[in-house]
DNA sequence: AGGTGTGAACGTATTCACAGCG
DNA sequence: CGCTGTGAATACGTTCACACCT
C-alpha cells in the first residue's frame, strides 16, 4: 500500500478495471489472477498489481483476486457507490444527444440540470428536467449542490460555461468543446475530443489512397498475440 | 530534427497545436514564440519546441514561428491536407448524432458510408449517404478505399464491427463503444469514453455532498497562474 | 537582444524479477 | 506450488539551461 498522491493515470484506469471485472462477474467468474485480468484488459499483469497496490492489498497469494470484492473496493475508491448529479451546459445537437444517453444513468450519473443560451431550447423537458437559461447556472448549481459539469456548447462559449459552473461549486468538468479551458487549481477536467483523435490517427495512414491492388486480408482477421504486439498502442495508451 | 519513431503522445498533441495556431491566424497574428504559444496551450514552451523538433526546424531564432507556415507544416505531417473518407458503424442514437455532426466535415473528414444492423435504420439517408446493412461493411469499405472507421454500436457488437472494418482495409479506428477492442498489429485506435472519464473524476470529489455552508466563491473566478498551478492536471495530461 | 533547438538532468510510469505468503 | 506485492531496473516523457543563430 503506497502513500501520498496517487498518479492520475492510475485513477483513469480504475473505471476500466471495474467495467471488465463486472463483465467477469456477469459471466459467473468469482476469482481472477492479475495475469488473467491483464489478458482481458490488454495490459500487463504487473501494471494491474502495481495499480491496485496503491490502495491496499486486495489479492490472495496463490489464488488471485475475488472479483466481487475487487469491484466493491474500486467502486468505493472512486466514490461510485452513490449517484452523482451532473449539470449539462448546452442543449444543441450534442447536448441533446448527451441528455438522452442512457449510459450515464446506468453508471450512477444523473443529469439533474440542463442549461442553454438559446430561447428556443429553454423550457424543453428531458426526463423530467427543464432546460434553464444559462444565466441561472451559478445559482442552480450551487443550490442543488452539483459538483460535476458537462460542457457541450460551441467553442467560444465554453470558457464562460466553465467559469459559471465553477462559480456555482462544480469541481469536475467533462469538456466536449474544442478549446483549452483555463481552470483554477483544484478543478479537474477531462476532454472529449473526437476531432483531434481523428486528426492524430491520420498521421499513421499513407498520405495518398492506396490504389487497391495488393490488399492481402489474410493473417489479419484471425486471432493474434498478447496485448501490444506490433506497435499499435494498447487499449490504454491511446 | 530527430529520427526514428516519433512518440504517439507527440502526435496526439499536434492537432491541438494546429487548432490554436488557426485561432491565432484568424486573429491576424502571423508570428509566435514558443513561449506565447505555450501560454495559449497551457503547456511549457520547452515541450512545444521539443515536439516540433521531431519533425524539423520550423522556427526563426530571435523571431519565433511563422503562424501560417507552421500550420501548413503540421497539417502536412498529419496528412490533413486532403479529405479523408470515414465509415461509420452504428446508426442508433449515438451514430445518428455523429452522422449529423458538422464538425468532422469542417476538419476534413467525410462520413462516406454508414452501416447498421437494425432493418429500421437501413435505407435511411444522411447527407446523401444511405445506411447499409452491416454485412456489407467489408466489401463496401474495401471498394471505396476507406481507411478510417468509427464504431458507435453497443458494446457486444463492437469487436465484430472492428473485425469487419479491418477486414475491409481500415487501419484507424475511433471507438465509442465501452469495450477493449482486440486489434492486430498495424491498426491504430483512439477511444472516446465519457463514462469512464466521469467515473475517474469522481475520485477527486468528496464522497458525501458538502452541506453547502462555507462555499467561498472568491479568488476563484478571477484570473490565475500559469499552466499547471495547483495540481490540477493541465489541458493535455487529462 | 531575443528566441530556437537540443544535450543533459530530472521526474514519472512501466516492467522485471523475486521474496514471501497462503 | 501459484500468485501477490514490491524493491530495483528500465523505459519514457518533460523540463532545464545554454550554445548558437539571426
Amino acid at each position: 500500500m503506497r502513500n501520498g498522491a496517487i498518479p492520475d493515470i492510475v485513477i483513469r484506469r480504475l473505471p476500466i478495471y471495474v467495467r471488465t471485472l463486472r463483465r467477469l462477474a456477469a459471466a459467473g467468474i468469482d476469482s481472477v489472477s492479475s495475469e488473467e485480468l491483464a489478458t482481458h484488459l490488454g495490459v500487463t499483469a504487473a501494471q494491474i498489481r502495481r495499480d491496485l497496490s496503491f490502495f491496499g492489498r486486495f489479492g490472495k497469494q496463490g489464488k488471485g483476486y475475488d472479483v466481487r470484492h475487487l469491484i466493491e473496493e474500486i467502486t468505493r475508491i472512486l466514490h461510485l457507490d452513490r449517484t452523482w448529479d451532473v449539470a449539462l451546459v448546452g442543449f444543441g445537437r450534442l447536448g441533446q444527444a448527451i441528455a438522452h444517453y442512457r449510459g450515464f444513468e446506468e453508471d450512477g450519473f444523473r443529469i439533474a440540470a440542463i442549461f442553454d443560451h438559446n430561447p428556443d431550447h429553454i423550457g424543453q423537458v428531458v426526463n423530467g428536467v427543464v432546460v434553464l437559461p444559462d444565466y441561472q447556472i451559478e445559482s442552480v448549481v450551487r443550490e442543488s449542490g452539483i459538483k460535476i459539469g458537462i460542457i457541450a456548447v460551441p467553442a467560444d462559449a465554453a470558457q464562460q460555461a466553465a467559469d459559471q459552473l465553477i462559480a456555482g461549486g462544480v469541481r469536475a468538468i467533462l469538456n466536449y468543446a474544442p478549446v483549452i479551458l483555463r481552470l483554477p487549481p483544484g478543478i479537474w477536467m477531462r476532454e472529449i475530443d473526437p476531432t483531434s483523435a481523428l486528426q492524430s490517427l491520420t498521421y499513421y495512414l499513407e498520405p495518398a489512397p492506396i490504389p487497391d491492388s495488393v490488399l492481402s486480408p489474410g493473417s489479419f482477421t484471425t486471432s493474434w498475440p498478447g496485448s501490444n504486439g506490433g506497435r499499435t498502442p494498447g487499449s490504454f495508451r491511446a
